[in-house]
RNA sequence: GGCCCCAUCGUCUAGGCCGGUCCAGGACACCGGGUUUUCAACCCGGCGACAGGGGUUCAAAUCCCCUUGGGGCUACCA
C-alpha cells in the first residue's frame, strides 16, 4: 500500500509507442498506472516513446489518445496537456539525451561500436548453435571519439553501447519480491541507435528520472529491461529510482501473449482452411465446388483488401503480415469474425468504456472482498498496487460479456443513463447503422433510449442494433432467414395465422402497445394457442427472424402502414410452399 | 538452448506473507429445472480445483526443495 501521508506525491506514466491503435494489454498497463495515481492523489502522465522511426505511424498517437479518453483514462500531463515536464514526444527530447550520454562516455561507462546489425546477427547465431546465450563482448579497449567520428564519415554504424557494472543486480519488485540477475549474462545494451536516436532502455531511464517518476507498473515483459535500467540509474548518479511492479501478463485463449498479430493469423486461417475446403488443396487452377476458380476467387479477395493477389499469396503463406484496413476488409466480406485485440475493435463490438475498464482491472487485480462488478470510483478507492496478481490471466471473452451485460444494466439504471445514450449513439455512428444516430435531434434521442429500453437485459450495443435495425430498412430489403421460415411460416398454419393477424391489424385505427398486445392475446385465445404461435409468425414477417425486441413494441415502432406491406409481402413470397 | 517469472474449479480469482477457523469461498462458463411472445435477461439447483513428489511440523492450499507444466525475455522494438 502506498501511504500517501508520509511519501512524496505518487507520480506514475503510461509510455507507448505509436505504432498503431491502443492494443488491449496496453489499456491494462495505462489503467492501473492511472489507477494507481488517482488513488493516491497523485499525477499520471501520457509519455509517447517514439523513438523507433521505423515503427511509429502517424496516426498512431490520435488514435491512442482517443481510446484512452474513450476508456476514461485522463492525463495530468502529455500530448495536448503541457505540464512542466514537457516536451511529452521522446523524439522532441533528443538534446536531453545527449547530454546525458556525453556524461557516460566521459565517465567510460558507454562506449562506441561499430559492428553492423547483420554482423550482431552472425554472433548470435554462432552463440545459438552452440546453445549459448549471445552476449556481447566488451572490447578491452573503447574506441575513441575521433575513431567513432572517422567511422561515422566513412559511412559505417556507429552505436553506443552502456557497460554494465559486474555482479548481481538485485530488482526489489512491488509484485515479485526480490529478483536476482548475473550481469555477466545480459552483457553490455545498446543505448543508442547508428541513426543517433536513443534505444527504449536509455530514454525511459532519463525521462522517468527527470519526470519524477514514483512508481511504474508494466508488463511482465519488461522485467528483463530493469536490471539494465536500475545499473544505467546508478551510473548516472540519479537518486529517485521508481518502485517497479511488473504485473503478469494477458495470455490469449488461443494460448501466448495477447497480441496484435492475431488478427491476421485468425484471418490467414480462415482463409486457409477455405481454400482447402473449397479446392480440394494448394494448388493453383483447380475448380471449387461453386465453380469458382481458386485464382478467380483469391483475385476477388485481394480486391476487397485493396491488395495485389501477390501480397495475398505472400500473407497466406506466412510471409508477410497485412496491414489493418486489408485484413479487415477481406475479413468483412468473408464473414470472418476476428478476435477483438485492439480498444477500438472492442468499441465496434458494442462493448462500452464502464465495463472494460472493470474488465480489465480484474484482470490479474482484485479488490479481494469478492466485488466483481465495480463501478470505476470504487476501482479507484479499493485499488491497492500490492494486491496485484503473480501469475498471468486468461483474456475470457466470455466473462467479458456478462461484465458488459451488468455495466449496461446499471448505467442505465443510474443517474448517468445519457452516458449509455451516448455510447449508443456513438457506437451507431462507428459502424454506419441505418439506425439513426443524431443527439442533437431530440426525436432521435428519446427514439435511442426507447431502443435500449426494450431491448432490456442486452449483452452488447451490438446486441441492440442487431435486433432493431429491422425498424429503418427498407420493407423490401427484409432478409428472411430460412430456419425461421421453415419453423414459424410454414409449419402449423403459421401463414394462415399470419393472414389472420393481418386482418385485425388493419381493422386497428391506432396501433398502440396495449392494443397490439390485447388483440394477439384474443386471437391466440380464440384459436386455443400460446402467444407464440401468434407472434412468431408477425415476428418473421416484419424482421425475416425470430429475433426482435418484444413484438408489441416491435410493431408500434415499425407502425401500421410498414407493418402491413411487410406482411403482404411475406405471404405473397411464401404463398403455396 | 540460455536467463527470468509463475502454478487453487474449464476461466477470473479469495485464502498463502502471520501453517490449524478451508473435507477450500465467490464470479463467469457449463449442465439440469423454472419463468416466458423470440433472443437476451431473470430465478432455483448441480458439476467442478489446492499440478506431482519429497521434506519441515502435532498440523501445509499455506513454509522449503525437486520434477513437471505454462509464460516472458533472449533486437540498433518498445
Amino acid at each position: 500500500m502506498v501511504d500517501s501521508t508520509s511519501s512524496p506525491r505518487v507520480v506514475t506514466r503510461f509510455a507507448p509507442s505509436p505504432t498503431g491503435y491502443l492494443h488491449i494489454g496496453g489499456a491494462r498497463t495505462a489503467l492501473f498506472n492511472w489507477l494507481l495515481a488517482k488513488k493516491t492523489g497523485g499525477k499520471f502522465i501520457l509519455r509517447i516513446e517514439d523513438t523507433d522511426l521505423k515503427r511509429n505511424t502517424p496516426t498512431a498517437t490520435q488514435q491512442v489518445i482517443d481510446d484512452l479518453r474513450w476508456l476514461g483514462i485522463t492525463w495530468d500531463e502529455g500530448p495536448e496537456v503541457d505540464g512542466p515536464n514537457g516536451p511529452y514526444f521522446q523524439s522532441q527530447r533528443r538534446d536531453i539525451y545527449d547530454k546525458y550520454i556525453r556524461k557516460l562516455l566521459d565517465m567510460g561507462r558507454a562506449y562506441y561500436c561499430f559492428e553492423t546489425g547483420e554482423e550482431l546477427e552472425k554472433l548470435r547465431k554462432q552463440a545459438e548453435a552452440q546453445k549459448k546465450g549471445f552476449v556481447y563482448q566488451r572490447p578491452a579497449v573503447f574506441p575513441t571519439k575521433a575513431e567513432a567520428e572517422k567511422a561515422k564519415a566513412e559511412g559505417k554504424s556507429v552505436t553506443i553501447r552502456f557497460a554494465m557494472p559486474e555482479g548481481t543486480i538485485v530488482i526489489d519488485d512491488i509484485v515479485r519480491g526480490e529478483v536476482s540477475f548475473n550481469t555477466a549474462e545480459l552483457g553490455d545494451f545498446i543505448i543508442i541507435k547508428s541513426d543517433g536516436f536513443p534505444t527504449y532502455n536509455f530514454a525511459c531511464v532519463i525521462d522517468d528520472h527527470l519526470m519524477g517518476i514514483t512508481h511504474v507498473i508494466r508488463g511482465q515483459e519488461h522485467l528483463m529491461n530493469t536490471p539494465g535500467q536500475q545499473a544505467l540509474w546508478e551510473a548516472l548518479g540519479f537518486d529517485n529510482p521508481p518502485k517497479y511492479a511488473h504485473m503478469s501478463v494477458t495470455i490469449s485463449e488461443s494460448g501466448g501473449k495477447l497480441s496484435k498479430r492475431e488478427r491476421p493469423q485468425t484471418l490467414r486461417k480462415e482463409i486457409n482452411t477455405r481454400i482447402a475446403n473449397l479446392f480440394g488443396g494448394p494448388k493453383l487452377g483447380q475448380t471449387g465446388s461453386s465453380g469458382l476458380s481458386k485464382e478467380t476467387w483469391l483475385e476477388s479477395l485481394a480486391k476487397y483488401g485493396k491488395i495485389s493477389v501477390d501480397e495475398l499469396n505472400n500473407f497466406l503463406s506466412g510471409e508477410i503480415s497485412l496491414d489493418v484496413p486489408a485484413a479487415e476488409a477481406i475479413a468483412k466480406n468473408l464473414g470472418v469474425e476476428l478476435p477483438e485485440i485492439n480498444v477500438v475493435d472492442f468499441f465496434k463490438s458494442g462493448y462500452i468504456p464502464e465495463a472494460m475498464v472493470n474488465f480489465l482491472a480484474l484482470l490479474g487485480w482484485s479488490p479481494g472482498d469478492g466485488r466483481e462488478i465495480v463501478p470505476l470510483d470504487e476501482l479507484i478507492q479499493s485499488f491497492d498496487i500490492t494486491r496485484l496478481t503473480k501469475s498471468n490471466s486468461l483474456f475470457d471473452r466470455g466473462k467479458l460479456v456478462a461484465c458488459n451485460t451488468e455495466h449496461i444494466k446499471m448505467l442505465f439504471n443510474s443517474s448517468d443513463r445519457y452516458k449509455l445514450i451516448e455510447h449508443f449513439n456513438k457506437y451507431l455512428l462507428a459502424i454506419h447503422s441505418p439506425i439513426p444516430h443524431d443527439l442533437n435531434v431530440v426525436k432521435q434521442h428519446n427514439l435511442l433510449l426507447r431502443l435500449i429500453i426494450i431491448c432490456e437485459g442486452a449483452r452488447t450495443l451490438a446486441d441492440i442494433e442487431h435486433k432493431c435495425r429491422f425498424l429503418f430498412i427498407p420493407d423490401d430489403k427484409i432478409e428472411y432467414d430460412e430456419k425461421a421460415v421453415q419453423k414459424v411460416l410454414l409449419k402449423d398454419n403459421g401463414l394462415a395465422m399470419l393472414k389472420l393477424v393481418r386482418e385485425k391489424l388493419a381493422a386497428m385505427p391506432e396501433l398502440t402497445e396495449q392494443g397490439i398486445e390485447d388483440m394477439l392475446r384474443a386471437l391466440a385465445e380464440e384459436h386455443k394457442v400460446g402467444l407464440g404461435k401468434v407472434a412468431q409468425p408477425l415476428r418473421v414477417a416484419i424482421t425475416g427472424s425470430t429475433i426482435s425486441p418484444p413484438i408489441f413494441d416491435s410493431v408500434q415502432l415499425l407502425g401500421k402502414e410498414k407493418t402491413l406491406v411487410r406482411i403482404d409481402n411475406t405471404l405473397k413470397k411464401f404463398a403455396g410452399k
